[in-house]
DNA sequence: TTTGATTACTTAACACTGTTAATTAGTTTT
DNA sequence: AAAACTAATTAACAGTGTTAAGTAATCAAA
């Protein structure tokens, strides 16, 4: 029967398939909504099987978190073209926004969720977090070539490429959350019609701020 | 009619008691572990009498998040003394960050989580977060005091008072759900030992970016 | 005073959730 | 052919938020 042929089709990479439906039923209905009976559903399998191949639920939600981070790095890639790294630091911040704006479900595990960091430090407490320290070693890089340009004079780099993610990340994380949304639509009165707008105006307004350190 | 007023007072009273018990719960065991049971067994009532007296858990959710704006409303109070506007932003600052530090649990509910506030769009879609819009009013009140003194020449109130807000609330933010952990400890061979100094560092680094700014 | 309505609360149940133990079917190895 | 190993299953546990239906007690009107 068709059951048996589908059993044999893709034993190999289970694994990924699960991840491939989770990822899904993640992408569409949130990560809460997103249960393992639902995934079991999904891929035609009984929901224990998930757990022969992810230890619990938290560590499908680290696999997605790392699905995320790939999403990240794609944007980030096409910025090692940007020479000027002050540019290249605006560059990022832009990209860092839309990417929430874009994905803000990826967003959510990524940055906001407690879940998979809860687990990288039960499970891996040696292995600190590669996604992220890989991503934030390509800003540092960037801020030391802001500093060697002359900018940021007197600063630290760590604490200098700190404040730049955490600019960004304060205002992706109010704008998921709709925290922004309900002040930024009290501040409608001087023209901000949209919320983008807004969100876009901000992040223009730490630039000037950077724009004055050189 | 003394007899009702007594009947409200009683209803009033254990729509508090509840509150209080749920209150209780939440900060020692966190929000997601509160659950409708343990809350209905802490006063010793039956489960569905807390929906009675509250329509949904995402109600109680906004009750403690409002517990929670009362507490930082409280912390900023003794803010008003502080004279001069740039010296109040910066203490704003270092209250609000404070206040994250020592309650987690509430900071969480008030500006991370999405309950709350999805609860608020669902069921009083003109009220606008009063609680959030009051301390953001403070917030720009101050900015503007602060550009009346010359600083922040040529930027927007609303941006640079949610800019102020993003910066913070980023560092809150990633402190709390430990992504900022991971990275801090890494940067650690800069001298940097405790977490907090760290926190406080990337503060002082934003305030340095301020301070260049009149 | 007795009847009927209202109030305050409870019990029972629904439809879920993540997760584990025990069990079956299928394939290898001995 | 028997034993061992593997992959997937069924059944079950202990919990979740939430709703419908039922039960006592209290109140107002006849």
């Amino acid at each position: 029967m068709g059951i048996k042929e589908r059993k044999e089709r893709h034993r190999e990479d289970l694994k990924a398939r699960i991840l491939e439906a989770a990822k899904k039923l993640f992408v569409t209905d949130g990560y809460e909504a997103t249960s393992i009976r639902k995934i079991a559903a999904e891929i035609e399998f009984s929901p224990t099987t998930i757990y022969l191949y992810y230890k619990d639920k938290t560590d499908i939600a680290y696999a997605l978190h790392q699905e995320g981070f790939g999403l990240l790095r794609e944007r980030f890639s096409a910025l090692v073209y940007v020479d000027d790294p002050f540019e290249r630091l605006k560059a990022m911040g832009k990209g860092y926004i839309q990417f929430a704006v874009d994905h803000p479900d990826f967003y959510e595990l990524m940055f906001i969720m407690k879940e998979p960091m809860q687990y990288l430090q039960a499970h891996h407490p040696e292995e600190e977090w590669p996604e992220g320290e890989r991503v934030f070693n390509g800003l540092m890089q960037t801020v030391e070539g802001c500093r060697a340009k002359g900018y940021f004079a007197g600063m630290n780099t760590e604490e200098m490429a700190m404040l730049s993610w955490s600019v960004v990340h304060g205002l992706c994380s109010l704008h998921i959350t709709s925290h922004f949304k309900h002040i930024a639509e009290k501040c409608s009165e001087v023209a901000i019609v949209k919320q983008d707008t807004f969100l876009e105006g901000v992040f223009q307004a730490y630039l000037q701020l950077l724009e004055r350190m050189k």
